[in-house]
DNA sequence: AAATCGGGGTA
DNA sequence: TACCCAGATTT
């Protein structure tokens, strides 16, 4: 067999130096690779696993997750983030049970149809499941790809996609696919990895571009960077007749999907002074009165494009809020089922 | 092509 | 703080 060197150093180093284990490794059932592969988008191995692992115990086949009710799944994913994907998972395990005989799309083409599966996914599941010569392209096969060859140009743009997707597919065993592509985001995670990589202890080392010119912790190069906002979260845990108010999130913002408490967003931060919070609420009450209100510290969350500051409000009322405001009441036991963001769960009174 | 969608780990 | 993580979707 001609190989090229990269994947005859890579399969080596696989079969006699790799030690990682995942519960999914060597898995074919496309559906809990699917599962696994969506939970681990843009997410950390360690901060997927226990998710995996719960997703897995209350629904072992795709029958049971299209079955259960979205607040449930939601409360499953409840501070994962990315919470489309949540969604998508439910739309694509209700079409696969209920649509196309329980049966996953058994090739790449047909699987990246499927909601919340794009060319990674697709070539993840094709390979791993079908044995289907797709090469995968995820941060990880773009960082070891870009060292090994010295590459440049940005994995963020589209000539370097191209790029990169055409190397990496010659790269691939057209026998071992699944092999392949499970070794190379292996060697990215353990071997060449994003910070302090183990290039003393690399079996490419010796061909490694990025290496021989010294120039492996300027590789990958992005060409976009983020910028961040600010924005100020004032969020009132608003109490009556032993419930509390209560909403879902809708529309194209954070947290679309997941529950929250009474919110009024500022332009700028507010004072600790309760007279603030008062007036704030005024135009929500009616005739209600507060009592007991109480302001909270101020807390913060940095998420990947906006930074979250914000206090929580506890009050008691002396009259329902008007039914058009969009909340409602419910009780603990109710809102124990519902998904809230991070910031809530983190930093919120317990009703 | 660019902007967004979370949350956590690391330097 | 900035970057990264088994990316996908929308505009």
């Amino acid at each position: 067999m001609n190989l090229p060197e990269f994947t005859k150093n890579l399969l080596n180093w696989n079969q006699f130096s790799n030690t990682r284990q995942m519960p999914w490794k060597g898995e074919t059932d496309p559906y809990k690779i699917w599962l696994s592969e969506i939970i681990l988008q843009q997410t950390r191995v360690e901060q997927g696993l226990a998710y995996y692992e719960k997703f897995i115990s209350r629904f072992p086949k795709v029958q049971d997750l299209a079955l259960a009710q979205d607040a449930e799944v939601f409360k499953y994913w409840e501070g994962l983030g990315y919470y489309s994907r949540c969604r998508n998972l439910l739309a694509t395990a209700r079409w696969v049970a209920f649509e196309n005989k329980g049966r996953f799309p058994p090739d790449y083409e047909g699987l990246l149809k499927l909601k919340g599966v794009g060319p990674y996914t697709a070539a993840a599941i094709a390979s791993f499941a079908f044995a289907e010569p797709r090469a995968v392209l995820d941060g990880n096969v773009f960082r070891v790809l870009s060292r090994y060859f010295g590459i440049t140009t940005p994995i963020d743009s589209l000539t370097g996609k191209k790029l990169y997707a055409q190397l990496a597919q010659a790269l691939m065993p057209p026998d071992q696919p699944g092999a392949y592509n499970q070794a190379i985001m292996d060697f990215g995670a353990v071997v060449c990895k994003p910070q302090a990589p183990l290039c003393s202890a690399c079996v490419q080392r010796t061909d490694c571009e990025a290496y021989r010119l010294g120039v492996v912790g300027d590789l990958p190069v992005k060409e976009k960077s983020i910028k961040k906002r600010t924005r100020y979260f004032y969020y009132f845990l608003l109490k009556w007749n032993d419930q509390y108010y209560v909403r879902q999130r809708v529309g194209a913002d954070i947290w679309q999907d997941l529950h929250e408490w009474v919110l009024i967003e500022q332009a700028e931060p507010l004072a600790t002074d309760s007279s603030i919070y008062r007036n704030l609420l005024k135009k929500y009450l009616g005739t209600a009165k507060l009592k007991q209100l109480r302001v909270g510290e101020e807390v913060r969350q940095q998420l990947s494009h906006q930074t979250i500051i914000g206090r929580f409000i506890t009050a008691e009322l002396t009259q329902p809020l008007s039914t058009e405001t969009g909340y409602q009441l419910l009780s603990p036991d109710a809102l124990a089922k519902l998904a809230f963001p991070r910031f809530i769960t983190a930093f919120s009174p317990k009703p």
